[in-house]
DNA sequence: CGGATTTGACCAGCGC
DNA sequence: GCGCTGGTCAAATCCG
């Protein structure tokens, strides 16, 4: 194997010169993190922590974290072949009912369509979402979905994103707690770690706000665009801006 | 059969 | 300079 390895590592370096240059810690970039709390006793939640969005991830590595009895998954978009888009799957080792992801890079490409907002609605009618809650994309979108978010918000976020990036650089934590209010952003204080946090908490409330509006795909696309050269913040920010909002959109969703 | 996951090894950044 | 640690690769394996 060490031979195929010299081989191979020799290759990539040439093939994929980038790839090879951009690893480690030096591409920190662009980060975003993210805490989503997941029910204790969530069946299908295993122990790893499975990606819990809507984009298709390839895990491609995991190690174990030192200081942490949690392993740490690597995941790579797989929806498109270029994407660069990553993530990391930790639990936090003081609440293993703490999901903290990590997204490094943003997609260069449209989302995965079943964001539909139809797809959203259908889930709200259906409150019985067997496995979904785990594997489904509904859910977790909203947290790293910056297309649609942006999208939603027709509010002159433009200013926020300038805003909110160089402020906290681009990492960001956001964490959502339902438990004490679905609808409700808590942000931490930005300025104890340099960043905000948000703490998603696994419930279908998140299907309520996000994707009300249709967005035109052609829109996407240009959200896209920006969202290349943006960080996820933006979406972040756009989110929790937009979460005063919220309480009307969601009651109006959930009825 | 193709795609996703697992797993061990390699490599580079970082701290001492 | 050395060792530790994190991040990535790719072969092997699993699964639909």
């Amino acid at each position: 194997m060490d031979d195929s390895r010299n081989l191979d590592s020799k290759i990539s370096e040439d093939l994929k010169p980038e790839t090879q240059a951009s690893k480690k810690r030096k591409n920190m970039d662009q980060r975003v993190v993210v805490e989503v709390k997941i029910q204790a006793g969530d069946k299908k939640q295993k122990s790893e922590g499975p990606p819990p969005d809507s984009w298709s991830w390839r895990k491609y590595g995991q190690k174990p974290i030192k200081g942490s009895p949690y392993p740490r998954g690597y995941y790579r978009c797989s929806t498109s072949k270029g994407c660069s888009a990553k993530k990391q799957v930790e639990r936090c080792r003081t609440d293993a009912s703490i999901l903290i992801i990590t997204y490094t890079s943003t997609h260069n490409h449209p989302g995965p369509a079943h964001h539909s907002f139809t797809n959203q609605n259908q889930e709200l009618n259906e409150p019985s979402l067997p496995e979904l809650t785990e594997d489904h994309p509904a859910i977790p979108d909203q947290e790293e979905e910056p297309d649609t978010k942006d999208q939603e918000t027709p509010l002159p976020n433009n200013d926020h994103f300038h805003y909110s990036q160089s402020p906290f650089n681009s990492a960001q934590e956001i964490i959502m707690d339902q438990d004490m209010n679905p609808f409700t952003v808590n942000l931490q204080n930005p300025y104890d770690y340099d960043s905000q946090r948000v703490i998603i908490n696994e419930e279908p409330f998140l299907y309520s706000h996000p994707m009300n509006f249709s967005a035109s795909k052609s829109e996407e696309n240009d959200f896209f665009d920006e969202l290349e050269e943006l960080p996820m913040s933006s979406f972040l920010t756009d989110f929790m801006r937009s979460s005063t909002l919220l309480e009307e959109r969601i009651l109006v969703e959930l009825s």
